[in-house]
DNA sequence: CAACTAAGTGTATTATACACACTAACAAAA
DNA sequence: TTTTGTTAGTGTGTATAATACACTTAGTTG
């Protein structure tokens, strides 16, 4: 319930939305960060963001900053947490709400990392120093993704519309931290019916073939995974 | 990264909190409600919330609000979601975080519900009219209960330090919204070890004095419990 | 055609989840 | 003091799910 419209006198707390934007690139979970200009976070690494707008929503916020931020439309996107600590910005008040988003290989923004040396993937194992409270949100995003792969079909957003089962174990195994018995792990992901065959083959190098799947579903859905 | 620290020129977006503080009471899960006073959503319903202060945290509001508008100190409170729509309150733009808090049915602030016909417990499954989107933050709220009832030792925050296994049960069934088998309910809490005998015991009426437990932690904690 | 590489497959064992019904302890009433 | 009522408390067997584990297949390359 709020009885007063009007903010505090003088001063106001500003609204930002931040993203960390995952990816599984070269056998590495990886976030996109944006290195810092000027001003006291100088040098310093960043999620892109930005504040939110009198007549945009938080979501449209997200997705408008990852567009112009990051030349990414269209991708999984969800709310992770609002972080709201007062010291969280040196220049002054503000609350931030991180979004977390998937982005699969494919679309690995190759036009955008090519040109800018101040946005580059970087490996979530060894992040560099960041600004504001940002190593935190891409900490809990990392939590969240390892936890909700287990009981969702969220992993569609890692991968393109068509895969190997061993491409699919591999994106698990990169985001759990450790290894999955191949037997095991196909019978389970079959069995839930979370990937259809295509009928189609890919041949990789010199060895046999490997059918190519895809996702059942491509919304976000619960399901018993691993 | 936020490039601009001043707001948009001449208005600004507020940021409130707004709990949702859940309570078993008279076997039923129900949430606690102020009536609106004036306004544009008078003689509705809404959660205990306000403005966040340009000198606290989010948590820091919430459990000032907490304190201030329900007269609840020390109980579980975790942040559930942030909502963030351009026309959740017709009276101006503002966004709102969400706690979501939990009381044991000792502590069901009985002198501020008898004095006021404006603050009430409401059954969760029969809301009234309701102010804002604080109808749909109360079923977020829900689903997260329920939810995380199921795989950590939330329940704690519903109960009074010492309590039978009964009186637990009966609070899983009642959030769960369906019955469950004693022998293995009881089997499954005592083999996760989410709660110790006390030695006590309680004689309730004319039957079997029932043994008394209690929490082994009173911290949140995931553990697998149904 | 031999050697290499990654794909693909089945079974036995263990642990967990679920279904299910009677006895025990106390109070109150006869 | 015995019977009746009420809730507390307990164990086992079955079904399902999780885990551990090694060889064969289909293609390419030399």
């Amino acid at each position: 319930m709020k009885k007063n419209v009007t903010p505090p006198l003088g001063q106001s707390i500003l609204i930002a939305v931040d993203t960390a934007i995952f990816s599984v690139i070269d056998g590495a979970l990886r976030v996109l960060l944006i290195r810092i200009g000027s001003g006291p976070y100088e040098g310093k690494w960043a999620l892109p963001g930005g504040l939110v707008r009198m007549d945009e929503s938080l979501d449209q916020a997200a997705e408008r900053i990852l567009s112009e931020k990051a030349g990414v439309d269209d991708i999984y996107l969800e709310q992770l947490f609002t972080f709201g600590g007062v010291d969280r910005d040196v220049r002054g008040r503000s609350v931030s709400t991180a979004y977390f988003a998937l982005v699969n290989s494919d679309r690995c923004l190759p036009s955008t990392i090519e040109y800018y040396s101040d946005i580059a993937w970087h490996d979530t194992a060894h992040l560099p120093k960041m600004a504001f409270d940002h190593a935190k949100i891409v900490s809990v995003g990392v939590d969240r993704l390892r936890s909700k792969i287990g009981y969702s079909n969220i992993a569609y957003g890692l991968l393109p519309k068509e895969f190997t089962l061993t491409e699919l174990q591999t994106v698990y195994e990169i985001i759990l931290g450790h290894e999955l018995d191949k037997r095991n792990f196909r019978k389970k992901i079959l069995d839930i019916e979370l990937v259809k065959e295509t009928g189609k083959v890919r041949q990789s190098g010199q060895s046999r073939p490997a059918r190519l799947y895809s996702f059942t579903a491509r919304k976000p859905k619960t399901v018993e995974v691993l």
